[in-house]
DNA sequence: TGCGATTATATCGTATCCGATTTAATATCT
DNA sequence: AGATATTAAATCGGATACGATATAATCGCA
């Protein structure tokens, strides 16, 4: 049972290259916007709901405050967006679109259009394949946070 | 025509939080045999062919040497690996697993199967969605090519 | 043969990512 | 009310990734 599994056959691999593949399919076009995948994400983000928590976004994101600070601080200085705390609540920081984060968000809304050309699938095969995927990930969160509480 | 597409339901956003949850999922395993995930993909690779070039190691994994070679130095100094010039052509760089890489690489071929269990998908499952998977990206690297080269 | 072009690797700078810790603000509990 | 616990961001260090450049070895061709 030497299951020499070949890098070619391993899931894993597949999502993680393909990932990059499409990064990489979406770079020309976010270059010309002067943004990074991941500033991209978090444009679309605030354009669902904007004046979010870096809370909020690190949620869907996925991502820790070690990678959103400064990101965010990035996108500030860019002129994208501004960050102040809540009134409210001081410790939460409130990230809200400026009118250029704004018009940059609008043209960004189209670029999944583009990939959606150059994939050559189908609406409907592009929906099922996003499904299936979403659906292993959210099990292997769920599994993998099972886990880590079941471990000290 | 807002077309306002929801983070949720973009399929690269599918991809990103998928490859990252799936690496999630092999840390702790990956940790306790002092790996990284690209580290990982390495030991694979050279244990299906070993020996290889960083060129070779870069082609399979689609990575440039600005990363591929601090990343084989790691595992050098850990002392999975050695690199040497090939005689035959001093600009290459042989890398070639040490008896400690040799069996870390076999305890590494079984973590697919951790992951299988851990999905919740039949076999065919999961080879049929590594395959919508693997399509996809590689007409998306065609595309893109095919794009970098029209635009120089 | 020898010199320019190509190739393989390495290096540098910037931007994610992540684990671990720190700081400041809020919540809790007696 | 006040000490403690919890929470939200920020910070620090290490490891990918990538564009651009540098360096050294090989190739091609007059």
């Amino acid at each position: 049972m030497p299951s020499a599994l070949p890098l070619s056959n391993m899931l894993c691999f597949a999502l993680y290259s393909a990932a990059h593949a499409i990064q990489a399919s979406y770079k020309p076009l976010l270059d010309e916007m002067g943004l990074t995948y991941p500033q991209y994400l978090v444009l679309i983000l605030l354009g669902t709901e904007d004046n979010q928590t870096v809370g909020q976004l690190g949620a869907a994101l996925q991502l820790n405050t070690n990678t959103l600070t400064p990101l965010l601080k990035r996108m500030e200085v860019a002129g994208l967006l501004t960050r102040s705390r809540d009134n409210a609540d001081e410790r939460q920081v409130r990230n809200r679109l400026t009118e250029l984060g704004l018009g940059l968000q609008e043209q960004a809304r189209t670029l999944p259009q583009c990939i959606k050309d150059q994939s050559g699938l189908s609406l409907a095969a592009i929906a099922d394949l996003q499904a299936q995927i979403t659906a292993l990930r959210d099990t292997l969160r769920q599994d993998t946070l099972r886990r880590a509480q079941a471990a000290p």
